[in-house]
DNA sequence: ATTATCTATAGATCTATAGATAATGC
DNA sequence: ATTATCTATAGATCTATAGATAATGC
């Protein structure tokens, strides 16, 4: 259910609450350490939620920390949906959302940290930006802007290396990191077979503003 | 110490044994699962090993996976560096290493699970194919062979779309391997500034033979 | 009356260590 | 004599559940 339908009445909605809690802890310890061998009671008291209430909503800790990773790829794949609204080219949706991303390291950091952490297994998920930059990439090919073959192989290329600007970010944090996105971008676009000046210009061109 | 010294007698081989061991199975673990939370008890029945020798050799669960990623990504280094001995051309040892790297899911499945679970975090680490690359990536630059500003960035792309590459035959067992890391190869030279021709090319060319 | 939450707890499991055993060095 | 390995175990921790409590629906 892509957008469950609201709480009907204060019972269902409680019980949405605590669930939510659970979820919004499970995000935080997976920004944080990634570490989930962290006891359920350590979870719950997170939560502020008693400890057999766990068992309620989830089967294991494994189910949480999984509900946890989608609930961060919904909201990553809603924001980056929101600035990319007005913008058709296929070439800048693909700049814009690598460096909207990068970006989204300062501005939602525990987001994109739970992606660090548990992106790699999710590049081609229905949930967060793949199907978004599968149709971008689809787009492109069709009018000729990207000179691909499969498009499967690029979005490889392209959630692979988002993922590791964000661990690169991590581990340099000193470096320009809006640079850093830009570069990022501009290789994207020449692997995507945007000509290497017009790459140059789409990656350093001003990012949409919000909303 | 890249290559520790040899033991020096019995009791010193013995003890390397052991240690060995439990390495050995850490990257097993690491690579069918990934699931660190399996109990040092587990480990060393794996191991054979009994389950106080653990605390001979390694301070905590955490110290051994590490070293156990360590050890995968040394073997990971060497094997490539072997098979690019006699390759010279940066744009062409940049293709192979993509292109060997998928073959060695088959040949080698164990280290590439590793890596495809721990390795993210180890794209600019000092073992493993980072030095090589970065090697390959400022020799491709000084020639000319290359036009990239920053060397560290296309570093992170090209591990991070290996990963994501790695990760994608997981996921899609029935895809043609080979076909998808010539296509992975292709991008990943076009991205370094390849022309398009030419990187289509260098991709598509036989892999050099074994030693 | 119904349902979720919370507290308490039994039983299982896990870690770290102590002490006995076995293998090697000199 | 020295050193690593192995076995046994104490104490801590963790999971899953049972039963009591609190909140809401009708």
């Amino acid at each position: 259910m892509p957008t469950s339908a609201p709480p009907a009445n204060r019972f269902e909605r409680r019980r949405a609450a605590t669930r939510q809690a659970l979820i919004r802890a499970a995000r935080q310890i997976l920004a944080e350490t990634g570490d989930t061998s962290v006891s359920i009671q350590a979870i719950a008291d997170r939560a502020d939620v008693g400890f057999g209430s766990f068992y309620n909503h989830f089967e294991s800790k494994a189910a949480l920390f999984d509900e946890a990773v989608i609930d961060a790829l919904d909201e990553y794949g809603r924001a980056i949906d929101e600035r990319l609204a007005g913008v058709d080219d296929p070439a800048e949706r693909v700049a814009f959302g690598v460096r909207l991303s990068a970006a989204m390291a300062d501005t939602h950091p525990e987001i994109m940290r739970v992606l660090r952490h548990r992106g790699l297994g999710h590049i081609h998920s229905e949930r967060g930006l793949s199907p978004r930059a599968l149709g971008d990439l689809e787009t492109g090919k069709a009018s000729g802007r990207f000179t691909v073959s499969d498009s499967a192989i690029a979005l490889s290329a392209l959630g692979g290396s988002l993922l590791a600007l964000l661990d690169l970010r991590l581990h340099q944090p000193r470096r320009d990191s809006e640079e850093a996105a830009r570069s990022m971008a501009e290789l994207m676009l020449r692997m995507l077979g945007v000509p290497a000046d017009e790459a140059r210009d789409i990656a350093h061109r001003p990012l949409p503003a919000h909303g």
